[in-house]
DNA sequence: TGTACATCAGTGAACGCGCGTTCACTGATGTAC
DNA sequence: TGTACATCAGTGAACGCGCGTTCACTGATGTAC
């Protein structure tokens, strides 16, 4: 049996939240160690640095969720359906885990060229590969897939961040308001 | 006649270009006044501190930014023009001065109650009523107009971020396209 | 025109604070015999 | 079972660097007489 509980996880959970609210740069150890209810010396315990936690949480919780997104994708069911899915999984996971959300929205700028090295696949590039699969399809009209996914992609994260700054109080009759909007948008026929 | 030159612009525009790269919190006064080719010190002939120059740059080129859009989303002209109109605008405007755009686009959250103070509208408030006003005139489909701004927002926004982070290439086709999409999106009739 | 003074953008060295990081130490747990 | 040792998460004080900020000083320009 391996030694029992350790504070790694009150530290990731903490440093989450914290990176999620105030940004990367902005969110200190100190910050983190007194959310977490540990010293900022423990942190060094599990990691390397502040940079290289970072890092290695945006990893796993991409990676986490982009496990989930990719079979909805890639699904053997009409295109319609597919992006309902995927949308109504994005909304889902939002709702169920804000801060990792904002957390892995505010950081993808932040790791240059880690995005591609930590995962096979960056979202993005998961989305375009979906719409491209619809237009050839015939689901939906040809276009410049990597321009769409900016498109749908925006009208779907948006509401969630306007969300999380307060703008906007996401209830659940949204989901199927944004499913339709999205289908409006790609042109669905 | 007044002081003729001083390094008062070359500041500016060397704090907005870093700030836009770099984010506020990372960009140091260091970087800035070396771009702008002066010293740490002159900043403080002109500004009270870093986080106040942000404050009043934010402040400045959102309202030149609103000044330009408020006229397009109130024209006397049917709504699916008013919507190109705008759309138009925000492209060329970012075509323009890229980093004033991205400055603003990644700033907005960091100034949190100064978003109404320093001008009389935020751009999600003229976009709601821009869009309420297309519902009261029958010209789109009744819907929660603040989520819908967020979806339109979004859409039109997300493209120009992945265009600054290299993951678009926009050309001048686009925009006849975007302006399609959003017509579709807010349900057009 | 020339002289004395005021103003002010800009300089560059210095300062102090807050940050990430280090380190000697503690104490609890697991292992060997 | 009991004793000695190894391991390792956690502590908290200390460190040094980089940052925003300050300040005495300079030099150029405008003004008064």
């Amino acid at each position: 049996m391996g030694r029992p509980v350790t504070k790694k996880r009150d530290i990731e959970i903490a440093a989450i939240k914290l990176f999620a609210r105030k940004g990367l740069a902005s969110a200190t150890l100190k910050d983190i160690a007194g959310e977490a209810g540990a010293t900022e010396g423990a942190l060094y315990r599990h990691y390397k640095s502040k940079n290289e936690m970072a890092r290695q949480l945006f990893c796993q919780e991409l990676n986490a969720f982009t496990d989930l997104l990719l079979p909805r994708l890639q699904a053997d069911c009409p295109f319609s359906d597919r992006l309902a899915d995927a949308v109504r999984l994005i909304y889902s996971y939002y709702r169920q885990q804000p801060d990792v959300f904002s957390f892995i929205l505010l950081s993808q700028h932040n790791f240059p060229e880690h995005d591609l090295l930590c995962g096979q696949t960056n979202p993005y590039d998961m989305a375009a590969a979906f719409l491209r699969r619809g237009m050839d399809e015939g689901a939906i009209p040809i276009a410049d897939p990597v321009l769409l996914t900016g498109l749908v992609m925006g009208a779907i994260l948006q509401p969630l961040v306007m969300d999380s700054y307060g703008r906007l109080a996401l209830n659940d009759t949204v989901d199927d308001y944004v499913v339709a909007a999205c289908q409006r948008l790609v042109g669905d026929v």
